[in-house]
DNA sequence: TGATTTTCCGTGTACGGTAACGGAAAATAT
DNA sequence: ATATTTTCCGTTACCGTACACGGAAAATCA
């Protein structure tokens, strides 16, 4: 019977003086079981301690699982592309055991687009859904949808403050900012810090970055009391603007420290570059091709990446192993480590 | 993937004229098969694109296939103490694909102990090893056999400069030295540094870290030509002798700039914890518990890692991708990323 | 009570390979 | 020429699960 700890659903079966029909349909919640049946089926599994063959299962199998990515539009080199390239890595793997990975995208700045983008979803009837929350009460709401559909749910990025989700992967945002401001000080006191930002039209978006502007600034407030902090706000479309703005900066409240939360850090690198300003010390967050070339060129000296390709990746891997391997829950909160980039180590980041 | 992918070891059967029987020895390089019919029938499964279904032939196959790692032995909190745990993490996927990974150990001072654990991981017949070279000549006389045998092998740590090593898995070694230099150095001029290395008793044994070695001493006179760069050696045992040959160091030749190649930092952290010293800049090489204590507690600045545990995991992958999934030649030699620990972000590491 | 519907469950086949088995054809020996 | 090997290949019994099908028993209806 136990040869191997190989136990099949036949064992179950003879154990528990079923066939081996009803036990799958006890596996699978397919119903017309009797409760009486039902019950001894599921002691017995529990007693024997079956656990089904992946590949039997997967090999009989027709259906194609699908996992929903529910991820923002972006243009090349803007920082979705690398979670995009996680999300093959994913889709590769579900690929093996005969799940279907299917990107649905939103406009991150239009809640109608996202309201639509969670209609199709639903649409797609996966078995999970795999999702970076960009507008808070939007999201709430889809969740619940999710759960009470049965559907999992993974958040990659951040994460919302309600507790259906079955797992999430993302970077220690306050501690991003805390470490921040101890690459670009370099633990030595400086006069004054100048934090880029982007000047936000619409209102009512949250600013995801909040939290790990809090953690650089008690870094700061922590370590060098005395050091003068200042926001200035650029546009991150028109050129004109922006130049102006930093123009602005430079004159009238300049320092050599400079940095932004967001990944846009090569916007600053490219006014130092057309202004020729050198000697400044710059540090921004995440991989982006032109970041990196910034990075290279001594415009920029340090990045703060996260690898939000493995982030995905392992989101939906944690969906495969869940609903289609039937193992157990994963690890419910994972941090993505934070990796310091500078000119030479950067070439081998990857 | 594939358009239909639908295409079964009956469909090439069919077309080549033979049974499946005669399909599958062929697959298996099994023999009993005239050249003809081998050659039509590998003919047909190149056109038709075919890929054997995993799950189905894991399915029906009865024997466990065996993957050998050949490591050094080790102490609770050592280097190799990391790959292990990779090891571990290979192994759980291995196990998904019905192969077994067995471990195997010898003295990485003893050349004889080597041999043994050469002689075992043959009697083992395994279909793939993944070693660690420690011993030259010996290992190239080894790999030479597994490739006599068609047994693959995977080099992690570091590799020969031999050719039929299935894939490596490393740190660009050079590299890390010389951004070692510009994380000791913070990239402003020092006017010496003082290298701490293990003195080595047995000759013979080749030393891993001369390429980075080499790196460092590069930047150290491409950077900042007049510092000054010496060599002290330690015993790693004697905690005497080391004490004692620190303390020469500190009043004969002292140095505010510390630095080793190996995984050893934790030697010198201790000595400064005990002789309360304070205001030096220190930099070592991999997350060792103790490494790891000394950072959070300011004797060491930084430390350069690598996730070694992901190469040993990669390693047993790609033997598996190949030998049992008969997935195309994995890319050969990948250089894992450089890693910059410091006490803000350690705590995230992994 | 007999007819009809539901509920519940056993049986059988398909899924795509693996490998043992045995037999026909070809090669070699007697 | 027949007897004996070899070579080569088709047949077939699995591997463990999913799911359609159909039938017996129980419940509901007439």
């Amino acid at each position: 019977m136990e040869e191997n700890g190989k136990i099949t659903i036949n064992d179950v079966a003879k154990a528990a003086g079923v066939s081996k029909g009803t036990v799958d349909r006890v596996l699978h919640n397919r119903g017309e079981v009797s409760a009486a049946s039902k019950a001894r089926v599921l002691k017995v599994i529990e007693e024997l301690g079956f656990r089904p063959n992946v590949h039997a299962s997967l090999l009989a199998t027709r259906k194609v699982r699908k996992i929903v990515c529910l991820i923002p539009e972006f243009h090349q080199g803007e920082f979705w592309e690398l979670t995009e390239r996680g999300i093959g890595t994913g889709m590769e793997n579900a690929a093996k055991y005969g799940a279907a990975v299917v990107t649905v995208r939103y406009d991150q700045y239009d809640m109608e687009s996202f309201q639509r983008a969670c209609a199709r979803t639903l649409d797609e009837e996966p078995v999970g859904v795999v999702l970076a929350p960009m507008f808070r009460n939007e999201t709430l709401k889809f969740v619940k949808e999710l759960s009470a559909r049965g559907i999992y749910y993974v958040y990659i990025d951040s994460k919302l403050e309600e507790d259906g989700y079955l797992a999430y992967f993302g970077m220690p945002m306050y501690q991003s900012g805390y470490l921040c401001a101890d690459i670009l000080t370099l633990g030595s006191p400086v006069r004054s810090v100048n934090i880029i930002r982007i000047a936000r039209d619409k209102k009512g978006l949250s600013d995801p970055t909040l939290t790990r502007r809090t953690g650089f600034i008690d870094y700061i407030s922590e370590h060098f009391p005395e050091c003068e902090v200042r926001n200035v706000f650029i546009d991150p479309k028109d050129r004109d603007l922006r130049f102006k703005a930093l123009d602005r900066m430079f004159s009238e409240s300049p320092s050599d420290h400079l940095v932004m939360f967001n990944s846009r850090i090569h916007l600053v690198a490219g006014y130092l570059r057309e202004r020729g300003v050198r000697g400044c010390r710059v540090v921004g967050f995440d991989v982006l091709e032109k970041n990196l070339a910034a990075l290279r060129e001594g415009y920029v000296q340090a990045l703060i990446a996260q690898h939000s390709d493995q982030q995905a990746a392992a989101a939906i891997d944690s969906i495969v192993e869940v609903s289609l391997l039937h193992r157990s829950l994963p690890k419910r909160d994972n941090f993505t480590q934070m990796d310091i980039l500078n000119r030479y180590n950067c070439d081998y980041y990857l």
